[in-house]
DNA sequence: AAGAGGCCCTGATAGC
DNA sequence: TGCTATCAGGGCCTCT
């Protein structure tokens, strides 16, 4: 999700800005888009000189003006290999310092270190995008970003009016707002006091106000905590994000609600095939 | 044309 | 050194 990209970003940020690419390796070309012949000869000797973050994705930007657009998917992974001691150093939430046996597809050599991209589902991609027109056309489609001005209570109001889907498959709508996944959504429709099953029409403007003000504050919270850490490998003591101690209702199905005074029970419940958790009782 | 559902893929875990 | 089903942080594509 976006603070977990955000993270990432910021680390790998400190490392590669302004550095010159010495080497590219590509192990596995088959991610979700497959990687074209020349994608290693067009990063070689480039020098780095933006990183960005637009909504789930990561942005390199090179010297020549060309961008490469990573997306890590659900089980993507950046990690850092520092050449002299051979340690690693982790970019990523919720993966170990170590770094995994299987799976590291691109490897990128800088004067002395590399970054590995690691994917196990290979759902997520490494692509390079040859000027920042045709950039623009690919992250054309999104939505505002949570922390962009104009994700306000109009603009989710009015884009809400007649429409019959839920609001959790709205939440998740990268078209209605960038950056949001599936813990994220669950985390601000129980601060929000709404029920995810709710179609989206329903919702009146103060709905929709504190739609907006929760989506902000859940997102800003889980950066300042270092995104969320939800799977624990065996060998921790790499960076890992603390947010999940915050979640409210994610993973807590069957567990009391958090609430001051609510005596519900934190349900689950699939919505379009993702899990989902909310109190029956508190959320309307 | 909005909305639902299948699908891409591997690995961890629960339950038998 | 079992097997099998289910679930996982996402998004693209097709069908209605």
């Amino acid at each position: 999700e976006l603070p977990e990209v955000e993270i990432v970003k910021q680390s790998l940020k400190k490392k590669i800005k302004l550095k010159k690419i010495k080497k590219v390796i590509v192990k596995n070309r088959n991610l979700r888009f497959r990687l074209p012949k020349d994608f290693e000869k067009n990063l070689k000797n480039r020098f780095i000189r933006k990183i960005l973050r637009i909504s789930k994705y990561l942005i390199i930007e090179l010297d020549n003006y060309k961008y490469c657009v990573i997306h890590l998917g659900m089980s993507g992974t950046i990690h850092l290999i520092d050449k002299k001691n051979n340690s690693n150093t982790n970019l990523s939430f919720y993966h170990s310092s170590i770094l995994p046996k299987k799976h590291n597809h691109i490897e990128v050599f800088f004067s002395d270190f590399k970054i590995v991209y690691n994917d196990p589902r290979r759902f997520g991609f490494f692509q390079l995008i040859k000027d920042s027109i045709s950039l623009k056309k690919k992250l054309d489609y999104l939505g505002p970003e949570p922390f962009d001005s104009k994700f306000d209570q109009k603009y989710v109001y009015l884009f809400f009016k007649n429409k019959e889907k839920n609001i959790k498959n709205f939440l998740l709508d990268q078209y209605f707002v960038s950056g949001i996944g599936n813990i994220y959504a669950s985390e601000i429709l129980f601060l929000s006091k709404i029920n995810p099953t709710k179609k989206a029409r329903l919702l009146n403007i103060k709905d929709c106000k504190k739609i907006v003000i929760y989506t902000k504050k859940v997102l800003f919270n889980a950066i300042s905590k270092g995104g969320s850490s939800i799977r624990n490998f065996k060998n921790i003591s790499g960076v890992k994000g603390n947010f999940q101690k915050d979640f409210k209702v994610y993973q807590r199905d069957g567990l009391n609600c958090k609430r001051f005074k609510c005596t519900g029970v934190i349900q689950k419940k699939n919505i379009s095939n993702r899990s989902t958790f909310f109190c029956n009782t508190c959320q309307k």
